[in-house]
DNA sequence: GATCCTAGTCGTCTCCCTGACGATAAACAG
DNA sequence: CTGTTTATCGTCAGGGAGACGACTAGGATC
């Protein structure tokens, strides 16, 4: 049988979803947009559309990102096609000052038959992490946008929480989980992070996405002994009550070896 | 804007690409298939077709594998709809006779505007690992298919190997990476071997995936050490000209913790 | 049958990482 | 000056992993 007959395939639709991560005041939270017509009319959704005919995959979520929330993708390893115009991630962290950068990565694709009731969608889910926006205001068109703490979106306890629309409460679970577990053995909980930041400011990060709380004097061991996670960029800070800290940028480094251990046991 | 306009939007083919690894003959090995028409005609190939309107991801996916393989997929954890009647490999894994069954997951998608030239193709990507088959003539239709050593098709060294079609090396590219980084936090290894293996079998495996050479004392320690990852069998075996080797079949546990580590530094 | 070879299995020793936690440093609030 | 807060440095014990010796139990060879 002929494989790819370019006259008779099954025509679906192709979007891209975003989970877009961030970290606002201790908590995980994640972007998420009002529907404003059917189906699932006035639900939360995670924010996505259509990839355009001459587009990549990871270009329609940087679009869609940028959009959404005015970051600037850097699109980041995985796989799939890498447009010349976006640098990689590691040498982009280094590179740019990354105030309006985002770590963004493919995620998944669903495509279950019945995922929308209009007509077979598949949707190449991406998972972005962007620093705490200075502008909380993330819509870019008349759709309203907020950020939403996960826990509240997926119930952590015994309700589901607020109600998304499509399958998307999986692939938000999907993302978050993604994210927890890549912090463990990548330098990816930086890009939750101002250009600049103290130990501190990563710790929270951690204890933020993962729930728990650290011991900072280990952690403080453990992240500035791991070569290449971490460069003093020389200053300090004094934000809040304490001792002065010293500010740190993302080093070179993208996988951590021996990785950081999320406790649980 | 519209995001989901149901009347306008542009159409793509999705099809399932397979990367099916196997261990044979202590090289790690993929199912390649040669194409009898153009483009790429006369080229290897990764198995893979159209996904049909009615069908999820995942069960595209397990149907090629059938297709091309005769193994009948345990369609695995990760993501997408998993449809009711594919059990979930964490189960599966204790319960079937696994004889005919195979690890199967998502892998990533690929959606370069260009990477099809007749049209706009978007392909999702699913990893597959068996154990290496008693039947090594894996086509199911005329179509000439082998297993061929990842190195030889990657190009371990200077030249690029065999060229396969399309996209398809950075596919394979991606598929290898990601067991061989599977195989260290997760017991996956064992979807390589027969229901019942000794240690040293399991060894092989991990050392054929990963290309280096472990010590046999400490590979039986950590593995015998872990709890859930192995469960003896009873049976000994007496295969290779050395003393007769216990057996042993995969336990319930899916996460190693702590990991398998990768010699590598 | 004695010997060699091969592969499997058990132990030991050391090093390094981690978790637990005490102690000190440097800011600010009263 | 004293208490509070956060940052940073040190110490100590336990566990896991790498290096490697030793023993076991089969077949092959002489």
């Amino acid at each position: 049988m002929s494989r790819y007959d370019p006259s008779a395939f099954p025509p679906f639709a192709v979007t891209v979803d975003l989970v877009v991560l961030t970290v606002r005041e201790h908590a995980l939270c994640a972007l998420v947009v009002r529907r404003g017509e059917p189906p699932f009319q006035g639900y939360w959704a995670l924010p996505g559309g259509f990839v355009r005919p001459d587009e990549g995959l990871g270009e329609a979520a940087a679009r869609e990102l940028a959009e959404e929330t005015g970051l600037r993708a850097q699109a980041n390893h995985t796989q799939a096609e890498a447009p010349a115009d976006l640098v990689r991630g590691e040498r982009a962290r280094g590179g740019h000052a990354q105030g309006a950068g985002a770590h963004l990565e493919q995620l998944a694709t669903y495509g279950h038959p019945q995922r929308d009731p209009r007509m077979r969608v598949v949707s190449v889910a991406h998972l972005a992490l962007a620093p705490d926006l200075p502008a909380p205001r993330p819509g870019g068109d008349a759709r309203s946008a907020r950020w939403a703490p996960v826990g509240e979106l997926l119930g952590n306890g015994a309700e589901g929480g607020v109600p998304l629309a499509f399958d998307h409460a999986a692939i938000l679970a999907d993302g978050v989980e993604r994210a927890r577990s890549k912090i463990e053995y990548s330098s990816l909980a930086t890009a939750f992070c101002p250009s600049e930041f103290t130990v501190g400011e990563l710790r929270r990060v951690y204890e933020s996405v993962w729930g728990v709380a650290l011991d900072p004097r280990n952690f403080h061991r453990k992240v500035t002994g791991t070569p290449g996670f971490l460069v003093p960029s020389g200053g300090t800070t004094t934000r809040q009550g304490g001792r002065p800290a010293q500010l740190f940028r993302a080093g070179g480094a993208t996988v951590l070896n021996p990785p950081m251990l999320r406790p649980e046991a």
